[in-house]
RNA sequence: UCCUCGGUAGCUCAAUUCGGCAGAGCGGCCGGCUGUUAACCGGUUGGUUGUAGGUUCAAGUCCUACCCGAGGAGCCA
């Protein structure tokens, strides 16, 4: 038998008789000649069968093939501009082909278009379509690339719980579970542990799943959800922004460079991502404020409803338009830094120079994508940190470890948390979050 | 939780202001074709119109309630 090998390096072997072991993807027949597009987890090829070059037995295998039948191809590779495919541009004259299992009944994803639900009630074969194969290739990639490069940078990997005994913010709703006998939550962030980790290891992230209840019904959100969250001793705001811009890039760079043909088949105009590089506009929010306040009053209209952009006052927090607004006047992701204290959560640092703002900063991702990234300088205070837990109504007795930071040796320190399937949808330039991971949790539906 | 839109064949949709025989394309199946790209041509298959009730000689269409889905708001990543 030829050499077995996978579709995304088959430009190496032109002029070699190669295996594949896949899928029918999809099939035209003319004939006497008919067309197989295979798949094989690593790409799609274009399988050309001639009546002339197989025995009968085998050409009738290939005419009677149905979609998704797993299948051993071998043949010729050839170099070929017309051949489509993932990377294109390559083909196999078959030789020889082994029907793993024919297809029977009929698969229910056809090249034609389908409506969301019926998608949805069929993930765990839609994903074998190739944009959505194209962009979960860039979400393991875009993973890959945060590890790298937080590795690389002296950031070490520490976990965080899962089953956490309060709400990290106290703001957002919670998934309740039972640990024997009493209430725990789904972790909706790392951040406190991590807090707690950096004073042990200078700096880390954790990478996990993080949970929220909230009733979102919108194209950004879904339940659970994957975050990295960095945190770093002795490092202040500005530090902190210098750093995320670097990570940000080398993400969007890296996702480039080693997803190009997946980024093609997407459609992705990659221009835009090409010129993701440090440094990032930084702007605060008391001119991000007045730039939509300005552009309120002009009657200024955003995307994709087209809605008249509302004025707000100063303390607000933005809304999804303001957010789209401000991005949108930037060709690279923007940071927004020194929201009121108020809109934030109750951890962040004061401006001691402005002490109604704090030393926060967003990350606003271009093109209507919406915040990528929420961070800050965390408090370092011990009596501000207890009026702040106050003043939120928490329980200050689940928050005394915390506060016990702030007791022993406490530093400036930060950090910031990067969503992940918000940050694929950006760079694959996806219309819906519920494309960035395999299985998406989204409010009332948990199957597949 | 609130606002808007929707539910008709396996899938995507149509069904004439104002109620009158349930339709098309795709898919599947059969046949034809040596360069197809969502191929094309001919034939064929296909229905509890989301559920329950009501009005009517007659309901996919009108009325009431409910169920389900989509998009958005708020909140956030």
């Amino acid at each position: 038998m030829a050499e077995e090998v996978g579709i995304e390096r088959i430009a190496d072997y032109v002029g070699e008789e190669v295996t594949i072991k896949g899928w029918l993807y999809a099939k035209t027949g003319k004939g006497k000649l008919q067309f197989l597009q295979v798949r094989d987890g690593t790409g799609v090829i274009q399988c050309v069968v001639f009546k002339k070059e197989v025995t009968p037995e085998v050409f009738e295998d290939a005419r009677s093939l149905t979609q998704e039948s797993s299948l051993i191809i071998t043949g010729m590779v050839r170099a070929d501009e017309r051949a489509p495919g993932i990377p294109g541009g390559h083909e196999i004259g078959v030789s020889d082909l082994n029907v793993v299992q024919c297809v029977t009944e009929e698969y229910p994803i056809t090249p034609k278009e389908h409506g969301i639900d019926f998608l949805m009630q069929h993930r765990h074969l839609w994903i074998r379509s190739s944009r959505q194969w194209s962009a979960l290739r860039v979400r393991a990639t875009v993973i890959k690339a945060i590890r790298d490069w937080l590795d690389s940078q002296g950031f070490l990997l520490m976990d965080t719980p899962i089953l956490t005994p309060a709400a990290c913010e106290g703001t957002t709703t919670l998934f309740e579970t039972d640990y024997h006998g009493t209430p725990a939550y789904l972790s909706q962030s790392g951040q406190l542990y991590n807090e707690a980790n950096i004073m042990a290891f200078g700096r880390v992230y954790c990478f996990g799943p993080t949970f929220r209840a909230e009733k979102s019904k919108t194209r950004r959100h879904i339940q659970e959800f994957w975050m990295v969250e960095p945190e770093a001793a002795y490092v202040d705001l500005w530090e902190n922004l210098k750093i995320q811009e670097q990570f940000v890039s080398y993400i969007v760079q890296t996702t480039l460079r080693e997803r190009q043909s997946e980024l093609e088949s997407l459609g992705r105009d990659v221009s835009r991502l090409e010129k993701i590089e440090p440094p990032f506009p930084r702007i605060h929010y008391d001119e991000a404020l007045e730039m939509i306040n300005r552009a309120a009053a002009k009657g200024t209209t955003v995307p994709p409803e087209d809605e008249p952009l509302p004025a707000i006052a100063w303390g607000d927090d933005f809304g999804a338009p303001h957010e789209t607004y401000v991005a949108e006047q930037f060709e690279k992701p923007v940071f927004v830094h020194h929201y009121p204290s108020q809109v934030k959560a109750f951890y962040m640092a004061q401006e001691p120079e402005r002490p109604e703002t704090c030393r926060s900063a967003d990350l606003l991702a271009p093109e209507g994508y919406g915040e990528i990234i929420g961070g800050g300088e965390r408090s370092s205070d011990l009596e501000y940190l207890e009026r702040q837990i106050e003043r939120h109504d928490l329980p200050r007795e689940a928050y005394e470890w915390y506060l016990d930071l702030r007791r022993y040796g406490s530093v400036p320190h930060s950090g910031f948390g990067l969503g992940i399937e918000r940050t694929v949808m950006w760079i694959c330039g996806l219309q819906h979050i519920r494309e960035t991971i395999p299985f998406p949790r989204l409010l009332g539906r948990i199957y597949p």
